[in-house]
DNA sequence: CGTTGATTAATCGCGTGCGATTATATTGTG
DNA sequence: CACAATATAATCGCACGCGATTAATCAACG
């Protein structure tokens, strides 16, 4: 390849990897507009449905996200009734996130979403898992 | 599997994909900083190195923007003197975009970004390729 | 026991990202 | 030609996303 181009958008990881992503989460859009959450509350929400009664910053490092960010969303979820804010006993810097009934109730509306999705996806099963795989060493790499 | 769980952070492929591109573009920060652009604005001057004097709308169309993000940003790329944006003669609801010679001479300095960020990513050269490769795929399916 | 340093969230500022609307210009149709 | 339909960018509102700073609390150490 004599005249191979390093600035080519063509040639680049990242921008299909970053247009991906945001063509993807256009897409959780629909689904997850009657149950009233963003995309990022949506994968909040998951977070905690796997386990709940956690500090802003063990949700920020599952998530990827630092308190800027989660701060005010968290205030929204509860704002919407779906999760509980507290100051921890032990140590009054932490705050405990912890899931209401309501947040709880909303799983099993949720449930559909990952379903709905799957008829979204335009690969192949075995595509997917391997794109999976691919991005999960990718991001253990950083 | 008698207990997959379809809510769960760690069998979503969308979660990956959000973190992976999130980091990435993190990772691109040092790089872009002495160059005075965000990401997103380096990924569109690399859309306008491969091909100056379009329009907002073609433009948009080759990097999944639409107006409302690219016309603030264009404005700010202007404001650096990258950039030059004029109705277009023959239809003025076009604004043509394209590069100045700031914005051109802007290139040689990106040229090390690519060689820098292929040294931050901990993934094998083939796995980058089949990772492209999957992202291309999975965003043609939409 | 007080003071210093570290930890944790919250806040601030700026730049996306996008659905919805608006303003302007062009095209098509009678 | 008039006028409705369409196309294009700009604007608006809200929610991230994150680097940097701030405020409050805790831990350590003399």
């Amino acid at each position: 390849m004599p005249d191979f181009d390093p600035l080519a958008l063509e040639n680049q990881l990242c921008f299909p990897l970053y247009a991906a992503s945001k063509e993807l989460t256009r897409r959780y859009k629909p689904f997850l507009d009657p149950l009233g959450l963003t995309y990022t509350q949506y994968v909040t929400m998951m977070a905690l449905w796997g386990h709940d009664g956690v500090t802003v910053g063990e949700l920020g490092s599952r998530l990827y996200l630092d308190s800027a960010t989660l701060t005010p969303l968290l205030k929204r979820l509860e704002a919407h009734g779906y999760v509980d804010r507290k100051r921890s006993a032990e140590d009054e810097r932490e705050v405990i996130v912890s899931l209401t009934d309501k947040g709880r109730e909303l799983r099993e509306k949720a449930v559909s979403v990952p379903y709905c999705m799957a008829g979204c996806i335009g690969i192949s099963p075995e595509d997917a898992i391997q794109l999976k795989a691919l991005l999960e060493k990718l991001l253990s790499s950083f």
